[in-house]
RNA sequence: GGGCGAGUGGCGGAAUUGGUAUACGCGAUUGACUUAAAAUCAAUUGGCUUUACGGCCUUGAGGGUUCGAGUCCCUCCUCGCCCACCA
């Protein structure tokens, strides 16, 4: 008998499949194809870490099941290897980056392998070969021949410690993704790749797929696409127009000013001699501001008034236009409208600045009654600052017009009063205080309907707060008839007003003590033509209006800005065009690609925003493809999301050095079937690869629209201290360590796939491993104590054909639905259940050959190296990576006997053993002669009985 | 502040989608083997209570629907991730 050693077996095996070649995918062939994709990685100094292993184990135990249940699996692997850590860790140790990628790509591969990945290694590849950028930078040609490469001198997000541009997904609250240092902006020409014409096909895409609804949602809220209008506001005394997107045009009546962002345009034509000099010394001011400092929302508004008025075209009116940097140059149109009473941000600045504010929505609070005339009331909140309490009435029970319960004082405005006027009258006939200072008046802010002695009528209510100043009261409590005697006047907190109002008061309560603005949807008020209607309703027919009257259009704007895709490194591919004098940029000719990187000394990036390869004349010296008289290369570099935007593609044909890729094997391999990977990509890699997908298939170089057809990000491992791995805490688990500890690759890939559910974010706990090397042993151990020169003719005894094939079904099941550890979770109670049935069944019997192989094929996707020892020891002709994945049959699951469940009023009293297919009156007999049933029932009434066939039954009593 | 997700033993986590809560593993305890330890094998392991049979409680907190709720509904608390002045 052979001990369990994972360090013989598994070189063995790795070295046998690598020979015999069996991971290979083969182009065309008739079994149906299946493209499991992982991230690729990016070969870092440190080598892989368990994250890697985790991704990897996944897809290596779903592609392994594809292969055993007959596809014609391509699981591949490549480098993505351009990129500034590389050219960082060059750097530092003085080597050239393309050393340092061979010695990273050297031991990574060696990793990788000691995993035992069923990778096809023969289409490996590296995204800094010269014969894999070739490519990378013809397709770029295409953007360029499409007019979707551009250069644009735009101020861009800079990162001064890794000195280059950066696009607006690698900034994450004004830093860099990367390094956490904080961007700046800097004016620099640019390419540009023109992603925002394909934002509505990057949305609407996602319904083609299938990903998790997380990351369709991260995306098509990263795209963020509004539909709105675009109002122009004609400037007093000035030709020019402000144009303003807006998603609210129903609000229009309530905007009371303009701001513009400090960069527009507009701002030093409109701006008066006299606020001159305050609006430059703003303006200079926020554009040298970071973003880090610009984007703080806990900061406070600032702004500058231009001088200038526009005028509204809804209320003609005119409006002050200010400048402040809360509004966004980069998005809509770089100026808003502001409607202060709709919008916390405007509200927040025409607070500080003491702007009017004219609510024009309010929120319908009770059931509504549009046919009747609007009456204007007031709702008085009257605070006694010494307890901190609200003078509320309660009704004490229901009468005809009032509920029971508390409501706030208030009444009817008369015709020509103010508001603040009815708020003393109708607070001191409703309570009997006199004495109170009126602090804060919402005006307009609710609609709502009641009913009085004329019938239903409506009230556009004016929410006033104030303070009693003296308990005083005149002893007068209702003034009208069916007032009197009704109600208690009550002093209430805040908390218990909350407590006890109904939804209305609750909303006005709300509405006054959280000072919180209204940006919901409701009714018009203060909006002429428009009053009582929905905000819908109006939205469209302002709209319609403003469009008539030549004043506004519809208008869609994105979030999503175009990619800035220059890079000021060394370390990436070229850009492929030639600047020439009479000829402006030109495209390197087919024939002269690759344009290489030339071999240099210094490679270190610079502060002026040029790129290294700037000074190396030799190479930035050249001739006009179209003139050819001299001319300069581009000396910026792609990103280093350029190669891996299409690496999947050239899996499919790695070694085609006449096309990308040829066409009838794109035709045959498609789209990738499942991909895997993490979610921090889903705004980078994910979406930047699906746009070069979906444009080159409209160049008809791609059979499908949509790159991949499913895809999953798996959960971050985390230390076992529930923290972040990192170098700096020194607390990263290894898996090369783990493996050579003794226990293997084989039990560190079934605790990955044990240790929780595929996306969660979990701790890795080192004893895990210890338990999963134990379950491989048990497995070992059962095949080394069976006879394996026993042969028998009969059919393995039910005990073991049930939990055998009750585990290939849940196994089955679970990897479908890729529940890897409650798939070994089933291995682990099938293997229990055998070592018990070893004590009935002696392992010397033959019977246990089929069972022994078939669970042998259950674990070989998760432990392919034992599996294989184990089922060449079995005898087995073949790998068992290639054999069939064995299916169940359902007559072995069907047992005669079942358990049922008997339950009173709810609670499980006893359990009975029975034949399957019991009447419900046996059962009920068979329950009735449990003693823990009848101490249940004893002197007592059997009201209801629920009887479900063959697990429960309930008795009420 | 907004969006999404999650709270189950000492720990990682199960639960057929409304029907025996705590599968499987780790850890712990005990026994067998051993001079001993490791390894292995066998057993116990949610809490309280009872000599025992048993009883009571338990899925973040509180309420609701139901014969029956970890699962459905409402309110609240906590944590994680993503986004964050996007008009």
């Amino acid at each position: 008998m052979q001990r369990y050693n994972p360090k013989d077996i598994e070189p063995k095996w790795q070295q046998r499949w690598a020979a015999d070649k069996i991971y290979q995918a083969v182009d065309f062939d008739d079994k149906p194809k299946y493209v499991m994709l992982t991230e690729f990685p990016y070969p870092s100094g440190t080598g892989i870490h368990l994250g890697h292993a985790r991704e990897y184990t996944y897809g290596d135990i779903m592609a392994r099941h594809k292969r055993m249940q007959g596809y014609n699996v391509l699981y591949p692997m490549g480098y993505d290897a351009f990129g500034l850590p590389t050219e960082n860790y060059a750097i530092k140790n003085k080597v050239t980056p393309q050393s340092a990628t061979d010695t990273n790509v050297a031991n990574f591969q060696k990793q990788l392998e000691q995993l035992g990945y069923s990778f096809d290694w023969s289409r490996s590849f590296r995204t800094s070969d010269p014969e894999y950028y070739r490519w990378t930078q013809w397709l770029f040609l295409k953007f360029f021949e499409a007019g979707l490469a551009y250069q644009a001198e735009i101020a861009i997000n800079w990162c001064p410690f890794e000195k280059t541009g950066l696009a607006n997904e690698e900034v994450v609250n004004g830093r860099h993704e990367r390094c956490d240092t904080p961007v700046e902006k800097k004016l620099l020409k640019q390419w540009l790749l023109r992603i925002t014409d394909y934002a509505d096909r990057l949305i609407d895409g996602l319904q083609d797929v299938d990903y998790p609804s997380r990351i369709a949602d991260q995306q098509i809220h990263w795209i963020g696409r509004s539909r709105g209008a675009e109002v122009s506001f004609a400037i007093d005394g000035h030709d020019d127009v402000i144009n303003v997107f807006t998603t609210r045009p129903d609000t229009i009546f309530g905007a009371t000013f303009l701001v513009l962002a400090p960069e527009h345009a507009l701002v030093d034509d409109i701006v008066t001699p006299g606020q001159k000099a305050a609006v430059h010394t703003y303006v200079k001011a926020a554009m040298a501001k970071s973003d880090v400092e610009r984007q703080d929302t806990d900061r406070q508004k600032t702004g500058v008034f231009t001088g200038a008025y526009a005028r509204n075209p809804a209320t003609d009116e005119l409006i002050p236009i200010w400048v402040a940097d809360y509004v966004l140059h980069g998005y809509g149109t770089g100026a808003i409208m502001a409607v202060p009473a709709h919008d916390e941000r405007d509200n927040e600045f025409a607070s500080k600045f003491e702007l009017p504010i004219i609510p024009v929505v309010a929120p319908v609070l009770q059931e509504y009654v549009p046919d009747t005339t609007p009456r204007p009331t007031v709702v008085v909140l009257a605070r006694d600052p010494h307890t901190d309490t609200y003078c509320v009435l309660n009704w004490r029970e229901n009468t005809a017009y009032k509920p029971q319960g508390i409501e706030f004082p208030g009444g009817g405005i008369d015709d020509g009063e103010a508001p603040e006027e009815a708020a003393r009258r109708e607070f001191s006939e409703e309570t009997g205080y006199t004495d109170i200072t009126i602090d804060r008046i919402i005006p307009a802010s609710t609609l709502s309907h009641y009913v009085s002695e004329k019938g239903p009528r409506r009230a556009v209510r004016t929410i006033v707060l104030a303070t009693v100043n003296s308990m005083a009261a005149n002893g007068v409590v209702g003034t009208e008839e069916y007032e009197k005697d009704a109600y208690d006047i009550q002093w209430l907190t805040k908390e218990q007003i909350m407590e006890q109002a109904d939804n209305q008061w609750q909303t006005v309560a709300r509405l006054a003590f959280e000072s919180s603005i209204y940006t919901g949807e409701g009714r018009m008020v203060n909006s002429g033509i428009y009053d009582d209607m929905t905000t819908s309703e109006a939205r469209e027919q302002i709209v319609t209006d403003l469009v008539e009257k030549g004043v506004a259009k519809e208008r869609v704007t994105y979030r999503l800005r175009d990619w800035v895709f220059s890079r000021q490194h060394y370390w990436g591919e070229p850009i492929p065009i030639i600047h020439c004098p009479e000829h402006g940029a030109v495209a390197v000719p087919d024939d002269q690609l690759p344009v290489t990187l030339p071999p240099v000394d210094h490679y270190e990036p610079t502060d002026t925003g040029e790129s290294p390869l700037a000074a190396i004349t030799d190479w930035v010296n050249t001739t006009c493809p179209t003139c050819g008289g001299p001319a300069k290369r581009e000396t910026d570099t792609m990103p280093n999301w350029a190669g891996s935007s299409w690496y999947y593609l050239r899996y499919f044909d790695a070694h085609n050095d006449q096309a990308f890729a040829d066409r009838a094997k794109l035709n045959y391999w498609g789209a990738v079937d499942m991909y895997l990977g993490g979610m921090e990509h889903t705004t980078l890699h994910l979406l930047y690869s699906r746009f070069w997908h979906q444009f080159l298939f409209d160049q008809g170089l791609l059979p499908t629209p949509e790159p991949y057809v499913a895809r999953r990000g798996q959960g971050i491992v985390l230390a076992a201290d529930g923290t972040k791995m990192s170098k700096s805490k020194g607390n990263i688990v290894n898996p090369t360590e783990v493996i050579d500890s003794g226990y293997g690759a084989d039990a560190l890939r079934i605790a990955i796939a044990f240790l929780a559910p595929y996306d969660q974010t979990t701790p890795w706990g080192p004893e895990g491993v210890a338990g999963t090397y134990r379950f491989l042993q048990r497995i070992w151990t059962l095949v080394q104590d069976f006879d394996t020169s026993a042969v028998s003719d009969q059919e393995p005894p039910i005990e073991i054909l049930r939990p055998l094939h009750r585990t290939i079904k849940k196994v089955s099941q679970d990897l479908q639905e890729m529940s890897f550890n409650t798939a070994v979770a089933s291995l682990m109670q099938l293997v229990n259940d055998l070592y018990k049935v070893k004590a009935e069944v002696p392992l010397t019997d033959g019977v246990w050959r089929q069972p022994l192989a078939t669970l042998v094929q259950l674990v070989a996707p998760y432990a392919p190296h034992m599996a294989e020892e184990l089922w060449q020891q079995l005898g087995n002709e073949g790998s068992v990576h290639v054999s069939a994945w064995p299916v169940h049959e359902e007559k072995y699951l069907q047992s005669e006997t079942v358990t049922i469940v008997v339950q009173v009023n709810g609670k499980v009293r006893a359990q009975l053993k029975l034949p399957v297919g019991q009447s419900e009156a046996d059962v009920l007999t068979a329950a009735q002669a449990e003693s823990g049933v009848q101490a249940q029932l004893a002197g007592k009434e059997i009201k209801k009985q629920i009887y479900i066939a063959d697990k429960l039954l309930n008795l009420v009593v």
